[in-house]
This record gives structure tokens, C-alpha cells and sequence, in this order.
RNA sequence: GGGCCCAUAGCUCAGCUGGAUAGAGCAACGGAUUUCUAAUCCGUCGGUCGCAGGUUCAAAUCCUGCUGGGCUCGCCA
């Protein structure tokens, strides 16, 4: 599909070349009308009001003949207190139309391949325990802004980063340890702050159902070794079918371990040496991050020698960046707000791109059942995993609740209105909206109606009502809303489009009648119900989510 | 104390190149059904867009300050 706003723009700076300065031209844009009005706004004439000292309304007068000109515009029209308004030409909607029902729905809002890698990475959760429910928050946008950046014409890579070094991932074996070591007729002492959940003593078993043998025979460090590698291998199998089960998959399980043994730790220090950015101190590797914008240096190397995180993270976006993505956009939590600062300057310090590196962070989900806010812990009994709570409410409802609100706000998530059946669950208002749709698609093929692969500008005649208008509003401006949801990366308002246009669709629905006497009505409604059934499609991709063909 | 996020209708939230009367869903009330799926639709009620300044012809939107709430400030990851 067209970007209407940048087709209508590119028109209107040429129609009004010859009457614009160079500092008045870039002030040429349009908007999108409010109802009522029509479909596209020119507040050009209020902006040039000043300088030229005019009334803008008469200046609006002045232009409008030429942006009437334009091949896209059907009619315009000046109008107080100074707007241009236009409405598009029977001939350019018909073309768009055309073009929508001639594209695949999950091609429709793509545009051309542009040569350039991106990686989106998110969830990345420890692998020392089952996935948590505020984990699906991130999970949800990672995965919608990801198909959302395909249809930027990226080529774009999915990742896990699996945190599978250090002293969590050691912790970890150890409450393993704890439970799995009497099996073996020993003991072992569960670590302070060990891993509590019922999973561990689960892990204990399972590895020891499989390599129980091996492990009596072992020395104490191979014993670890082997419950480490088996703990970790479990957990991430369970981690990725929770999130399997809520339609997210990921083209890479990038682990952190591979970086360390592959020297990447060391390239990277070696990188800061040379860029002449670290210092020791108090036996450790510091990097001389302030200079960079960071708040305090940070250490790389500690007094035992073993690299820290932030070692290990820049040496990953560096690893990152080597494999050729132009850029990485990585999903965090709330509680990596402060993150942010020292990764950029980390970015900085490497000598990366100011770009390379955007980090998206998503603000808290609470939970509501009954009114209530949900405690989430043991004691209460409230599902805690991330695989109870799609299984409790559904793939589909759960990826639509986890978009309801912008990753900037706080979100509330009530388990009982997303498992309602009922139309007030916005994900079963999309579905039963697509079911009514291809409803009216069998109905028009029952009576042997014709239905159009093509339209043109004498069906647009036939729709003229308000109903007809608005839904049409709701299709053209598709690319334009899409192409501003991935720029500004909020994948929420693709579920917003949607709703938008389930809603036209039912307005629609409910006030004209698609099949009546008059045929040449029936074929240029039908092109309205074809087109919406593609473009709920299209946006059903990019949310991840599934539309019945009847309900 | 510093950094970041939030504050819009009774509730949950949209509103992103600054534009015309501030929107949706839920809740409340009232309507539409010999139905192309009423699992729908329409209408009414409901808002000093946290407060105070500023910029602008124009501010929910941009800037500054303040108030309230959230997250966060490790040689953890």
C-alpha cells in the first residue's frame, strides 16, 4: 500500500512549487482529517499567515486551485479559519483498492526489502527458572515490533540472549545441587539466596533420572558441570515452549558462555586498551565510561579476574554489531531503567554507531482478578508462570491484553475480562469481526453475485455514505499508521488500528447493506468488505494472532 | 538526592510530524432485531487533559518549575 500522507505530501510540494519560498516549502504537509471533514488536511495558509501578512483563509483561496490540480486530489476546498481540504480522486482510491486486493494479507503492508539487518532482542530472561507472566509483556512487543519492522522492508532477527555465565548461573547449580546431591547419597547445603521455586527439586530429579549414574562416579567439579549444562537445557526447553504456546519463536538462542569461550571478552578488552578508555584500580579493570556520559566508571575486569556484566555486554553488542546489524533493539524491563545510561556509553566507548543501540523498556504489569489486584507469589497460589497464564486465557487474548496499553505506561492486565467470551474482549471483537466479514464473502458468492478482483473509479461513485466514507478513511490510511507505529516503535497501535477498523467494519456493517438490488452497489461494497478482511489480516499478522473464518 | 516512565471521563487506556467541537472500551441510562452472524449497532450521561508559568496565530501534544505515583541507582545479571 501507499503511504498516503508522504504521496499526498511529495504532490502537494510540486503542485505548489512556484508558489512557495524554499523557507515555506518544508511547511507544505498534510494531515489527516478529522471525521466530518475530508479524508486529508492542508493547515499550510495558518502557517504562512505571518510572514505574508494575509488572512490565512484567504491565503488558503490562493493555493487551492493548484492543490486542486494535483493527480491524487478529487476535491478540495478552502475553508475558515484556513485549511485546505482534500478529498482523494474516485481514481487514486479505486488504484489503492485494486492494489489491496491483488497483495497477499501478510505482504500488504510490507515494504520493499531495504538491504538492512536489524536485531530485536527481548525476553533474554535468566535461564535459572521458568518464564514469569511480566516476562510476557516483553515478549509480546518484542514480537509484534519485530513483524512491525518487516514491514519496513528489514530484514529482521529475533534474538534470546541466554545468560547462562556467572555467578546466577552458579547459584542456580548449586540449589540443584542442594536437592540432587541426597540422591546421590550426599549432601549439600542450599546457597544463601538459592533458587526456590518447586522447579528446582523437579530439575534435581530429571538430571538425575538421566545421568544419575554418571554423576556418583564424577568428581565434584564435573558433577557441576553436568548439572549445570542439564538445569540450563531444561529450563530453556521450558522457556520456549511457554513461549511457543504464546506465538513468539526467535531465530537465534544467543548464549553468553559462547562469547566468553570464544575470546570475545578479550577482544573487546583489547578494543577498550587500544582505544585507551580503561584503568586499573584497585585491582580491577575499570572503563573510563564518564567520559562517555555514564554517571561513574564502571569495572570490566573484577579483583578476581573474572569479567562482569558489563564486560560481557559490551563484548556482546560489539559481537553484534560484527555480525552486521545496523542495529540492535533490545527489550527491557522497568527494572533495567538504569541501564540505558552505562550501555550507551558502553556503545560509545566501543566506538559504535550513536544508532546502533536503542533500548526499549516496557513499565510493569499488574495483574486483576475480580477487581483486584493480584499478589503474584507462592503463598496466594496466583498463576506466576508465563505458560499457566496462556493456558488460563488463550494465545490470542493473551498477546492483545499485553498490547493494550503503550510500553511507557503501566499496564493492567484483568485474567477475567481476557478470558471472556464476549465482544468486550478486544481480542474476540477482531475475530468475530473477520468472521462477519467473510460471512458476507459467502453470502454475495451464495446469491452468485459478482465479487470484484479490481475497482475502479465508478465503483468509488457508489460509495458515498458516511459509513462508506469512514471505512474507507480506515483502509487508505493503513500505511501511514503502520509505517508511524514501527518509526516510533509501538507495536500497542497496531492493535488500536485494528480495533479502529473492526469497528468502522461493524458501523458499516450495521447501517448499509451489502447485498441489495442495486448491483452496482453490491460489487463496490463488496470491494469495502474484501479490502477490510485483508487489512485485518494484515494487521492479524502483525500482531500474531488469528482470525476465524466463522465463529 | 540523581536518572528514566507515568498523571486525559467514575474505571482501564488511546490520542507521536503542535491544528478545527479532546476519543475508545467498560460502567450507568435509553433506543434499533421478519439479521448480509444483535457475539452487533446507535444515542445520552460523563473531562479545569495533575498544578503553575513560558513559546506559538494555535498546546493534552513543545520548554521550564512544582506536586503525586512507579522503576532504578553493585567489583549481581
Amino acid at each position: 500500500m501507499l503511504n498516503l500522507r508522504e504521496t499526498i505530501d511529495r504532490q502537494v510540494s510540486l503542485a505548489l512549487k512556484g508558489l512557495l519560498s524554499l523557507e515555506e516549502a518544508p511547511l507544505a504537509v498534510c494531515s489527516p482529517s478529522r471525521p466530518g471533514f475530508l479524508d486529508y488536511t492542508l493547515s499550510l495558509p495558518m502557517k504562512l499567515a505571518r510572514t505574508r501578512h494575509r488572512a490565512p483563509v484567504v491565503i488558503a483561496q490562493e493555493l487551492q486551485p493548484a492543490v486542486a490540480d494535483m493527480a491524487c486530489a478529487g476535491f478540495v476546498e478552502a475553508v475558515a479559519p484556513g485549511y485546505i481540504n482534500i478529498q482523494l480522486s474516485d481514481s487514486f482510491v479505486a488504484d489503492e483498492l485494486t492494489s489491496m486486493l491483488g497483495t497477499a494479507p501478510a505482504v500488504l503492508l510490507q515494504k520493499e526489502a531495504n538491504g538492512q539487518k536489524i536485531q530485536v532482542e527481548f525476553v533474554s530472561a535468566n535461564p535459572t527458572g521458568p518464564l514469569h507472566v511480566g516476562n510476557g509483556r516483553g515478549a509480546a512487543l518484542g514480537s509484534v515490533l519485530a513483524t512491525l519492522l518487516e514491514t519496513q522492508g528489514y530484514d529482521v532477527d529475533r534474538e534470546y540472549y541466554v545468560n547462562d555465565y556467572g555467578s546466577k548461573m552458579k547459584l542456580f547449580t548449586a540449589s540443584i545441587a542442594h536437592y540432587l546431591f541426597p540422591m546421590l547419597g550426599l549432601e549439600y547445603p542450599m546457597p544463601a539466596e538459592g533458587y526456590q521455586g518447586a522447579y528446582v527439586p523437579e530439575l534435581a530429579q530429571a538430571i538425575h533420572d538421566r545421568r544419575g549414574s554418571e554423576l556418583s562416579s564424577l568428581l565434584e567439579e564435573q558433577r557441576f558441570a553436568i548439572i549445570e549444562e542439564g538445569g540450563k537445557t531444561l529450563v530453556l526447553a521450558s522457556i520456549r515452549r511457554a513461549l511457543e504456546e504464546m506465538g513468539v519463536s526467535f531465530d537465534t538462542w544467543f548464549s553468553e558462555r559462547y562469547l566468553i569461550e570464544n575470546g570475545w571478552n578479550d577482544r573487546v578488552l583489547q578494543q577498550f586498551r587500544d582505544r585507551d578508555v580503561v584503568y586499573e584500580k584497585d585491582n580491577a579493570v575499570w572503563l573510563r565510561s564518564t567520559d562517555f556520559g555514564d554517571d561513574k566508571d564502571r569495572v570490566l575486569v573484577r579483583h578476581d579476574g573474572e569479567p562482569t556484566y558489563t564486560l560481557t555486554d559490551a563484548a556482546y553488542h560489539f559481537n553484534k554489531f560484527q555480525r552486521g546489524y545496523v542495529k540492535s533493539i533490545d527489550v527491557f524491563g522497568a527494572d533495567h531503567i538504569g541501564h540505558i545510561v552505562p550501555m550507551q556509553a558502553l556503545m560509545k566507548s566501543l566506538g559504535l554507531p550513536d544508532d546502533f543501540l536503542e533500548i526499549i523498556i516496557y513499565q510493569i504489569v499488574h495483574f486483576l482478578r475480580g477487581g483486584q489486584r493480584v499478589v503474584l507469589s507462592k503463598q496466594t497460589g496466583e498463576i506466576i508462570e508465563l505458560a499457566d497464564l496462556v493456558r488460563e486465557v488463550g494465545k490470542d487474548q493473551t498477546r492483545v491484553f499485553f498490547l493494550l496499553s503503550s510500553a511507557d505506561s503501566e499496564l493492567e492486565f484483568d485474567l477475567e475480562a481476557a478470558k471472556e467470551n464476549s465482544l468486550d474482549n478486544p481480542a474476540y471483537y477482531l475475530k468475530y469481526t473477520h468472521a462477519r466479514l467473510c460471512s458476507v464473502e459467502r453470502q454475495v458468492r451464495g446469491i452468485g453475485a459478482g465479487v470484484p478482483s479490481e475497482a475502479t473509479p465508478a465503483d468509488i461513485l457508489f460509495l458515498k455514505t458516511p459509513e462508506d466514507r469512514e471505512l474507507l478513511k480506515c483502509l487508505l490510511k493503513a500505511q501511514d499508521e503502520v509505517d508511524d507505529a514501527a518509526r516510533t516503535r509501538q507495536p500497542h497501535r497496531v492493535l488500536y488500528l485494528a480495533g479502529e477498523l473492526a469497528k468502522a467494519v461493524n458501523t458499516f456493517y450495521q447501517k448499509e447493506k451489502v447485498i441489495q438490488e442495486d448491483a452496482g452497489l453490491v460489487r463496490a461494497r463488496m470491494l469495502l468488505v474484501l479490502a477490510s478482511q485483508r487489512l485485518l489480516q494484515a494487521y492479524a499478522h502483525v500482531l500474531g494472532v488469528t482470525l476465524p473464518e466463522s465463529m
